[in-house]
DNA sequence: CTTAAAATTTAGACAAGCCTAAAAAATAAA
DNA sequence: TTTATTTTTTAGGCTTGTCTAAATTTTAAG
C-alpha cells in the first residue's frame, strides 16, 4: 500500500515523464511537489526501494512497470471524479481540480468501477484529458497545440494543456471551450501572439495561452 | 485545520459522548480507536490545547461547541456519501461504511452542498441514522430499541445499531431492512431472546440481535 | 583541462502520531 | 482507612515526511 505523499509523487513523476520525457530531475520533482530537492531525494530513494520508480544516484528517475500502473490509476481515479463534479454535480470546469485533488486518493476499486459505469464510461474529462481504462490503457489521440498552427490554420478545441481555475476563467470569459472552432487569422513571429476566430468574435492572444490549447486539427 | 488522525477522535468521542453521556474517559477513547491509552492522551491533550474539547486530567474529555460542529459535519458527510453510494452507486448497505469513512474527510464544503442536493436532501442514511443539516441539526427521531418491546409489541423497522457487514448480512438473510414490520411474539426472560414475526416468517433471535434494531412502534 | 556554478545528496533536526514501560492518580477491596 | 487494582499520564523511542545547512557530484565556462 502507498501513502498519500507516496502517490502524489508517482503522479507527479508520470506527469514529468509524459511532458518532458523518461528520467526526470530531482529539481524538477522538487519543483512540481513544491517541496525543497532533499526532500524529494528522500522520497526517490524511498520509492526505489519500493521498487516503483528506477534511479540511479544523481541520474535521475523513472517508474517502472508497477510504478506507472499505480499512476495511471490515480490519473483514472482523478479525472472519472472529475466528470463526477462537473457531469452529476454541475460544478463548473475551473472548480473541480482542488477537490479531485483529494478524492483521487480513496481506496475502493469497487467504488470507481461502479462510479465509471454510473458515469457512462466516459473517455475524456471536463479538460479534454483521456480517462485510462481499468487496465490503464491510455487511448492515445491527435491533438495539436494551438501554437504550432500557421494562419489560415484551424481545428476544434480538445483539451487544455494547463488546468488552473485562472486559465480556465480567462477562456470562459472568452466563450472558448471543448468543442470551440478556432481559427489562427494572424501569427506575429517575433512573439508568437496569434489573433484567433472564435465563432464570430476575434481575439488576440499571446504565446502563453496558444501553448496552453489542444486542438483537433480539421 | 484538522488533521485526518483529529476529525477521527472527534467523531469517536462524538459517538461516546452520545451513547453513554458527557465525559468520555481515556480507555474508552483509546478503544472506539483501535489505539493504546498512552496515544488517546497524546491526542487528546493535542485537541484540549485546540479547544475542541474541554480535558481535566484523569477526569475524561467532553467536545466544546467547536468540537461538537465539527464532528457533526464529518458525520453528516459520511451520511450523505453512504446514501450516494446507495443510491447512486448501487452498493448494498453493508459495502458503504469502510468507503464512506474515507470519503467523509474530503474537504470541500461546496461538495457536500451540491452533493446533498443532488441526493435530494435525505433524511437519513442507508442504516437509518439521521443526516444532519448543515447547520448541524439533528432531527430527533422517536425510535425504540427492539430489546425494549414486550410481547404482543410491534413497530417498523427504522434503523440499526450496529452497522458492521457482518450484522447487516444477517439481516439480509432474514430480509429484514429498514421498513419492515416486526412483531414479538414471544420473549424469554432469562436471556432476553425472542421469537419475531417479519412479514410472513418467523425467526428466534438472541438478545445481541434485539439490541441493535431500532424500531418505531405503532 | 581546470575552475566555477549548478544540481544532488547527506547529515541532523523537527512535528505528528503511534508505541512500550514506568510512574502517578483514582477507585475498589479488605 | 490502608492496600490492591485499575485507570491515566509521563517518559522516551520509532517512522513518515518535511526542513536547513553542508558536502559531494556533475556540468558548464574559461
Amino acid at each position: 500500500m502507498f501513502t498519500l505523499a507516496e502517490e502524489n509523487y508517482l503522479k507527479a513523476i508520470f506527469h514529468l515523464e509524459n511532458d518532458y520525457g523518461t528520467g526526470v530531475s530531482t529539481n524538477a520533482i522538487a519543483d512540481k511537489m513544491d517541496t525543497r530537492a532533499s526532500s524529494a531525494t528522500d522520497m526517490i530513494q524511498k520509492l526505489a526501494d519500493k521498487k516503483v520508480i528506477s534511479y540511479k544516484k544523481y541520474k535521475g528517475a523513472s517508474l517502472t512497470k508497477k510504478g506507472k500502473s499505480i499512476a495511471v490509476n490515480i490519473i483514472r481515479k482523478h479525472r472519472l471524479w472529475e466528470v463526477f463534479l462537473v457531469e452529476k454535480l454541475d460544478f463548473q470546469w475551473d472548480e473541480v481540480h482542488e477537490i479531485a485533488e483529494q478524492l483521487e486518493h480513496i481506496k475502493s476499486d469497487a467504488l470507481i468501477q461502479r462510479l465509471d459505469l454510473f458515469l457512462g464510461y466516459p473517455d475524456f474529462d471536463p479538460h479534454g484529458d483521456p480517462i485510462p481504462d481499468k487496465n490503464g490503457y491510455i487511448k492515445p489521440t491527435e491533438k495539436k497545440l494551438l501554437s504550432k498552427l500557421k494562419k489560415n490554420q484551424q481545428g476544434i478545441c480538445v483539451g487544455v494543456k494547463e488546468s488552473s481555475a485562472k486559465f480556465l476563467q480567462y477562456l470562459d470569459t472568452r466563450k472558448i471551450g471543448i468543442g470551440s472552432s478556432i481559427k489562427v487569422l494572424e501569427k506575429e513571429d517575433f512573439d508568437q501572439s496569434m489573433t484567433i476566430q472564435v465563432s464570430n468574435k476575434q481575439f488576440f492572444i499571446t504565446k502563453q495561452i496558444s501553448e496552453n490549447l489542444y486542438l483537433k486539427t480539421i
